[in-house]
DNA sequence: GCTTACGGTAAGTCATGACTTACGCAACTG
DNA sequence: CAGTTGCGTAAGTCATGACTTACCGTAAGC
């Protein structure tokens, strides 16, 4: 429901692999989601769900349009996750050479 | 359990908050479980059932020394995880250009 | 006005997964 | 060779979330 943090709400929003499809669907451009419902082995109502999740993570901007509603990627949604994992991988990388050169003294204390 | 894909398995594996937690206490470099457990509100057992989920995501590496078991984040691991978030970040700005591009013909059709 | 498409919400079912305690096994330590 | 430490696994509980059908608004078309 609630998340601590909005990097949570997108992992979580992301690790569903009938989610994920949306998106895949939402690449080319914006769907209403009668289009979108019918290309996934899901009925309607859990699309509605799932679209509800994507919203609330930031993932997916809505625009109604008369009778319909469309559902596009949001541009700059991923932004923070993208940060997230950049971090992650600095730090991994900090830490994994740190951990050899630390290594390597202690295989050869003195050069 | 077993994941369609590699990205899958990462996102299911880095929704989690304590797993998150997890690789937060790595980023400065490898620990034991017991360590790592120490600063963990759960209990080790928890935690090496979700270092099983880590290390199958392929994100943490493990080096069996002596009577433990350090575990460090695998430099490399989110890689595919960022491409994937780089193509769909990328795929969702041409969309909305494009749908900016069209919206803005159907304004003013000719300039 | 009435009817039909579109889509969100309610309520209920069912599977999954995060956690616990209890146990088993390997490796240091006296 | 005991006893202890470190850690994975088994078994069971409980909450969450993904899905269904049924229902209710709202906008368009006759």
């Amino acid at each position: 429901m609630t998340y601590a943090t909005a990097i949570e709400a997108q992992l979580t929003a992301l690790a569903d692999p009938t989610r994920r499809a949306i998106l895949d669907r939402l690449r080319d451009g914006p769907l209403p989601v009668c289009d979108l419902a019918a290309g996934l082995p899901v009925s309607r109502p859990a699309v509605s769900q799932h679209l509800r999740v994507l919203s609330d993570a930031g993932l997916l901007l809505v625009t109604p349009l008369g009778n319909r509603r469309l559902y596009a990627i949001a541009p700059g949604g991923v932004q923070e996750l993208r940060a997230y994992l950049d971090r992650l991988w600095d730090d991994a990388l900090a830490a994994f050479a740190s951990a050899a050169r630390q290594a390597a003294q202690q295989q050869m204390p003195r050069e």
